[in-house]
DNA sequence: TTGAAAGCGCTAACAT
DNA sequence: ATGTTAGCGCTTTCAA
C-alpha cells in the first residue's frame, strides 16, 4: 500500500484527475458539492500531492535557497542566521515553500549551488553578508535567477533588496558618548569589504571626523581582543570602543578587565547585535538589536512576490534599537585609560 | 530557449534518452566512445538533469530534511547547529542531496513538517535534541521515514543513532575540581527532558552522590544568572559550578562578579560546548569542544546508508574534549562564597 | 461545471 | 551495448 495519487482520489469522489486538481488550487471554479465531495475523498484518504509531480507539471520547485558561505568562525557566531531564517521560515511555511539550505566553504562550492538552484531546485535566492562588488550579483542576474538581497548593497542591479540603516545607531551611541565627555571613541569594525560593515564604519567615521582609531576585525573573538589589545596599548588609549559585533566586544571587554582597566569606568564598550549574553555581562553590554526575524519574514515575502513576477522593489526595515546599558555609563574619564601608557 | 532535455542531449550525441541516463549513471556498461559523446553533448549543451523529474521517476527527492522546533531562544544560542549543519553538508554535498530546513514554532507545525518530508519532500530527515520519550520517534517510525538520531536516546527504535558520551567529560571536569579540593560542587543543568541534558546531570549526580546541588536551568543566559544566583544565596554555597553550557556558564560567571565573587578564587566555573567566547572570557572559561561537525558528517553518512537500505547501526563519535582555563584553576577557598550568606 | 488527454523530463524494464 | 516504450503523479489545455 504506498501512498495515495490523485487518480485514488479521484476515482473516491467520483470525479476526474483535473477536478481534484481543481477543487484544491481553485484554479477553475468547481462546484459546492464536488468541492465537498473532493475535500472529504482527501481526508478519507489522507491524500498529500507530490511535489515532485506537482514540480515537473508546473516547473515550479517551491522551494527557495540560502547559500551560507561559512568564514568558518564567522557565521557560527552569528545569532542573526538562525533567527534570521526563522523569519523566513514562518512566511514560507504560509505558501508550503521548502528552504534549501546550503552550507559551502569556497567560492567554486558556492557557484555550484546557485547553478544548481537555477536548474530546479529552487525558485529564488536569498543573498546575505553582501560584499562590496559581489561576485554573486551578476552571476545571480545572469543565471536569472530571483534574488532577494539583505543589507545594503551600491552596485547596480535589479534584484529585491531589504535594507536596514545600520549607520543611525552608530551615530546614536557615539552621540551618547559625546554627551558623556568622551572624546577618543575608537571602532572596531567587521571585516570592511563586508557592505555592512563598511556602512558601520562609515558612519563612525563620519561622526567622528576621523578614522585614526578605527580598527579592522573579523568578528571573531580573537579579533575583539587583539584590536582591543593594540588600541588600549595606544600612547593616548581611547576612552570608548564600539564594536561592530557582540562577540568582540565581550572579548574586548574581557581583555580590558583582564589588564585592570575598568569598565566603563575607564573604558566606555558598546556592541551590536544585541547578542543574548549582552544584557548579562557585567557591566551589561550596550548593543543594537536589529529583529533579524522580521528581516527575514520581509526577504521571504519579497522573494515569493519576485518569483511570481512582480517587480523588485526594495524595503527598509528599520528596527534597530540600541540598549543603551551599563557599559556605558559611567562620565568619560579622559586619565583613567592612560596609566597603562 | 529554455532548459535543454536529455532528449537534447540525445539527439547531439546521436543516441537515445536511455543511453544518456546510464552512461551518466553508470546503471548500465556503456561503451567508452558512446559515452564520450554523450559526455561532451552534455557539455555542449550544458545540461543538468531535472531534479524534479528525477524523483518524479525513481521517487527519491535526493533530499533530506532536518527540522528545528525553535524554542525562541535556545537555538539561537547554539554555536552547535551551524557547525553540525556545514559537516552534514559536506557529505550530502558527494552525492547532490540537498538540505531542506524546516524551523517550526510548534509541535503541530513540527509534525507536519515531518509528514511533508514524508510526502515525497525528503529522503530521510536528522533528528535533533531528542527528548524524553519523544514523540518524533514514534511519528517517524510510523512515517517510514529513514531517520538518523544525534545524540542518546533510550527508548526502543530502530534507527541509526550518532551517539557521544557526554557523561564522561563532566566526570573529567568533576574530578578536576575534587582534586584542587572542592567539596561543594554545583550543576546548573539544561531541561532535564532534553536527552543530552539529563546525561550530563546524571553523570553529574552519579559522580557528587547527591543532587541537592543540581539546579535546571533552560540554556539560557537568564536562567544561567537566576540559578547561579539561588546558588550563591545558600548558607552553603557551592565552591564550584558546572553548567550544562557556556551561555550559562558565562551569565553565571559575569553575575557571580557583578556580586564581588571572586573566580575562580572564590568560585570555580565550567561550562559546556566550548563557544567562540569561552577562551576570550577572563578568566578564561573551563569548557568541552564536541566537534559538532565530526558529528553532522557522520550523521548525513549514516542516513545516505540508512536510505539506500542499509540496517541501521549506532556509531559512537567521541570527540568531547575538556579544556581545563583559568575559570577553575584555582584551589578551592571553602569559605570564601560563604562570606555573602 | 466537468471530462479527456496530452505532456512535464526523467528512469527502468523489456527487447534486441 | 544500445534502442523502445511505459510509466512516475501531477497540471492544463481543449472539448463537451
Amino acid at each position: 500500500m504506498s501512498r495515495p495519487t490523485i487518480a485514488d482520489v479521484a476515482r473516491e469522489a467520483g470525479v476526474t484527475k483535473a477536478t481534484v486538481s481543481h477543487a484544491l488550487s481553485g484554479n477553475r471554479p468547481v462546484s459546492e458539492a464536488t468541492r465537498a465531495r473532493v475535500l472529504a475523498a482527501v481526508e478519507r484518504l489522507n491524500w498529500v500531492p507530490s511535489q515532485s509531480a506537482r514540480s515537473l507539471a508546473t516547473s515550479r520547485a517551491n522551494a527557495v535557497g540560502v547559500v551560507l558561505a561559512r568564514d568558518p568562525q564567522v557565521i557560527a557566531n552569528d545569532s542573526f542566521f538562525p533567527a534570521f531564517i526563522a523569519g523566513v521560515e514562518s512566511v514560507l511555511a504560509e505558501t508550503d515553500t521548502a528552504l534549501l539550505l546550503q552550507v559551502v566553504a569556497d567560492r567554486d562550492a558556492e557557484e555550484r549551488a546557485y547553478r544548481a538552484m537555477s536548474h530546479g531546485r529552487a525558485d529564488g535566492a536569498i543573498l546575505l553578508d553582501l560584499r562590496v562588488e559581489d561576485w554573486r550579483v551578476p552571476l545571480l542576474t545572469e543565471l536569472g535567477v530571483p534574488t532577494v538581497i539583505v543589507g545594503a548593497y551600491d552596485q547596480e542591479h535589479d534584484f529585491s533588496c531589504v535594507r536596514t540603516d545600520d549607520g543611525a545607531p552608530v551615530r546614536e551611541i557615539i552621540a551618547h558618548l559625546h554627551e558623556q565627555g568622551h572624546t577618543r571613541i575608537a571602532h572596531v569594525s567587521g571585516p570592511l569589504d563586508y557592505v555592512h560593515s563598511k556602512a558601520r564604519a562609515d558612519a563612525y567615521v563620519d561622526a567622528i571626523g576621523d578614522a585614526s582609531l578605527l580598527r579592522e576585525g573579523d568578528f571573531t573573538a580573537g579579533s575583539g581582543r587583539d584590536r582591543t589589545a593594540e588600541l588600549l596599548a595606544l600612547p593616548q588609549p581611547p576612552t570608548a570602543i564600539v564594536y561592530s559585533n557582540d562577540t568582540m566586544a565581550i572579548a574586548g571587554l574581557s581583555y580590558a578587565r583582564s589588564q585592570g582597566v575598568a569598565v566603563p569606568r575607564e573604558l566606555a564598550i558598546a556592541g551590536f547585535d544585541d547578542d543574548h549574553l549582552a544584557a548579562h555581562m557585567s557591566p551589561a553590554l550596550t548593543s543594537v538589536s536589529s529583529d533579524p526575524a522580521a528581516r527575514g519574514r520581509a526577504a521571504a515575502r519579497l522573494l515569493r512576490a519576485d518569483i511570481l513576477g512582480a517587480r523588485p522593489r526594495t524595503e527598509l526595515i528599520d528596527c534597530n534599537v540600541v540598549h543603551f546599558r551599563a557599559s556605558t555609563s559611567a562620565p568619560a574619564n579622559p586619565d583613567a585609560s592612560r596609566r597603562k601608557s
